[in-house]
DNA sequence: GGCGCAATTGTGCAAGTGTATAATCGCGGC
DNA sequence: GCCGCGATTATACACTTGCACAATTGCGCC
C-alpha cells in the first residue's frame, strides 16, 4: 500500500514530466550545477539534492551517470582545471611575436577575467581539501599545475636574458607572483583599478625575469598605455 | 586521577567523570579542536560532535560557550588570523637594523614554517567561503589582510629606492609574490629545497622594490649564504 | 562537612545526508 | 501505431547533523 501520498482528491499524483537528454548533456548539466554550488557555498553546499535541483533533475539521476557524489565532484574539479589550462593555452597560441610579447600576453590573460574571478578562487579553495585527501584528485591537481608552470618556464626560457640554470627559479617566482595577484585581485576586486593587477603583474614578472613586459604588452596591444 | 573509561559491562551506566575547567580554557580547547578539524578536512569536517570529541567534551557543552556551531567557527577564524598577524608583528619588532634587513626578515618569516605550512593554507581555504558569506567573518578578514599589507608597505616606504607614488603598487606586488610563494611552498613542499622558497622570495621582492634583499638577509643571518 | 550554583553530561528530535532500488514513461526503431 | 529499452522519477532507509533541554555532579564557599 502506498503510504505517503498527498494524492489530492481526484487526479492522483502524476510524476513530473521529463525529457530524455543525451548522456553528454546530462553530465555537463550536473557538473555545471556542482561547480556553481561549490563556488557559492563550498563543498558542503554541493549536496546531491542541491545539485539535482540546480540541474533540473531528481537526485537519483546522479547515481545513473556517476558512481556517487564523490565521483561527480571529482569530475567537476577535472573539468574546472582543464578548462582553465585549455583556455590559457588557447590564448597563448593566438599570440605570435616576440618572446616578450608572448609572455606578456600569457601573464595578462591570467590576471583578468574570466581566470581572475572570485568564483574561480572560491572553487579552487573549495576543492583544496579534496586535493589533499583524494589521490585521484591530487593527480589532477599536479597534472594541471605542472602544465601551467611548464608553459611559463618555456616562455621564460625563450627570453634572451635569463641563463638556463636560473629558468626554473624564475618560473617558480613568476608563477608565484601570478598566483598571488590572482588571489588578491579576485578576492578584493574593488581595491584595484581596471587592469591595475595585470599591469602590476607585467611589471613584477618583468623585473624578475629581466624584461620589459609592460612595454611589450603595450606594443602588442594587450594593455593600453 | 580517575582513568575514566567505560567500566566493564554489568554495572549501571554512570556518566563520565569530568572536571570543571575555566571558561577561558574550555573556549581555547574548543577553538583549537575546530582549527585542527578544519585544517584536516575543511569546514564540513568540523561538526559539533567531532569538535567536542577532539576537545574531550560532549557536544552539548559547545552550546554553553558559543551561540552555536557558526559562532564557534567564527571565533576560530578570528583566533587563527590574529595569531598569524601577531606572530608576524612580533618577528618584525625583534629585528633591528637597516630597512633592507628588516624587510628581508619580514619576507623570510612569511615563507617558512610555521606560517608557510599546509595546515595554515588549508585553514585559510576552508574559511574562504565563510568569509564570502558572513559579514562578520569578512570584517575579520579585511582587518587582518590590511594590517599585513600596511606593514609591508611601511617597510617598503623606508627603503631608499622607491618613489613615494610607487609604494602602493610595490606593496601589492610584493604581497602577491609572498602569497603566491606561500601557497606553492605549502602545498608542494617536496618540490623545493630547504629555504629555496624563502630565497626566491627575497630575490623576487628584491628585484621588484629595487633592493638586494638576499644580500641583506645573508648579512643579517636570516638565511645562510 | 555540606550546600548550592553552574559547568557538564546524556538523551531526544526534526531535518538533512548519500545511496539503493522499484516504478514509470519518453522516445527511437519497427 | 506501438513496443521495448533505458533514462528518469519516486520512495525508502540507515545514518548524521545541529540544537534543545532535563538531569547530573564537580567544586568553591560558608
Amino acid at each position: 500500500m502506498t503510504v505517503d501520498g498527498q494524492d489530492a482528491a481526484g487526479g492522483g499524483q502524476d510524476r513530473r514530466a521529463f525529457r530524455r537528454e543525451g548522456e553528454a548533456q546530462r553530465r555537463a548539466d550536473l557538473i555545471g550545477a556542482t561547480l556553481a554550488l561549490v563556488a557559492e557555498g563550498g563543498l558542503e553546499a554541493a549536496t546531491v539534492r542541491a545539485i539535482a535541483a540546480r540541474a533540473g533533475v531528481t537526485p537519483g539521476l546522479i547515481r545513473h551517470y556517476f558512481a556517487g557524489r564523490e565521483d561527480l565532484i571529482r569530475a567537476a574539479y577535472a573539468q574546472l582545471m582543464h578548462g582553465i589550462t585549455d583556455a590559457n593555452a588557447q590564448a597563448l597560441d593566438a599570440v605570435a611575436g616576440s618572446p616578450e610579447a608572448r609572455l606578456a600576453a600569457f601573464v595578462a590573460a591570467s590576471l583578468r577575467p574570466p581566470v581572475m574571478a572570485l568564483d574561480v578562487v572560491t572553487l579552487w579553495a573549495g576543492f583544496l581539501h579534496m586535493v589533499r585527501r583524494d589521490p585521484r584528485t591530487r593527480a589532477i591537481h599536479a597534472e594541471t599545475y605542472h602544465a601551467y608552470r611548464d608553459r611559463l618556464e618555456a616562455l621564460i626560457a625563450d627570453l634572451p636574458g635569463p641563463e638556463p640554470g636560473q629558468v626554473r627559479a624564475l618560473a617558480i617566482a613568476g608563477n608565484a607572483v601570478i598566483d598571488g595577484l590572482w588571489l588578491e585581485g579576485a578576492i578584493l576586486p574593488d581595491s584595484f583599478g581596471p587592469d591595475e593587477i595585470a599591469r602590476i603583474g607585467l611589471q613584477s614578472v618583468g623585473r624578475i625575469v629581466g624584461a620589459d613586459l609592460e612595454g611589450a604588452a603595450i606594443a602588442a596591444g594587450v594593455i593600453t598605455a
